[in-house]
DNA sequence: GAAAGGGTAAACATGTATGTCAACTTTATA
DNA sequence: TATAAAGTTGACATACATGTTTACCCTTTC
């Protein structure tokens, strides 16, 4: 587990937060952004826990679905 | 390819070009890059070219390299 | 011309994100 | 209690990012 992993992992976690809040603010439930997007519940919760090391296209995708911009979702402090 | 897939193609060149402009404003080769990060060039390459679905961790490794907020990298427009 | 630096590209291996399913817990509500 | 909705977790399969090597194209500088 290299530094780079440590600090991975923090950012994991503080991006999944933020896309919690993101996601409670318009009053969406897990399941229905992954009904949106097409994914499981299970990967919305994965993201969101921070257990996942995000691709740009889940990004994307969740960005759409929520209607923000991604640059919003990395909008938070550290 | 779905309507998704061309935005994010789309999204991935617009990203690559943001990287590259941050780069080059610090003065630094794709291979400085490179061996800051310990990639090989040709990832950093495929990704300032818009060949590459990034995930955070190259995200975060590369925000480090050019020292600078990785917020920093999605300030471009659309 | 030759050599070196910067960048691009194809091919293959490995690790892991996501797809998917099943089972579980928690919370709320009746 | 029980019923349902929301969220979490583990296991396995598939697709693809990245690691790595090799080779190539441009410039520039000698």
């Amino acid at each position: 587990m290299s530094i780079t992993d440590e600090i991975l992992i923090a950012y994991q976690k503080k991006l999944g937060q933020r896309i919690k809040e993101v996601r409670e603010g318009k009053e969406l439930s897990q399941l229905d952004v992954a009904s949106i997007c097409d994914y499981d519940k299970t990967t919305i919760s994965r993201i969101e826990n921070g257990r996942t090391n995000i691709t740009l296209k889940t990004l994307v995708t969740l960005a759409l679905a929520m209607e923000v911009d991604i640059s919003q979702l990395f909008e938070f402090k550290d």
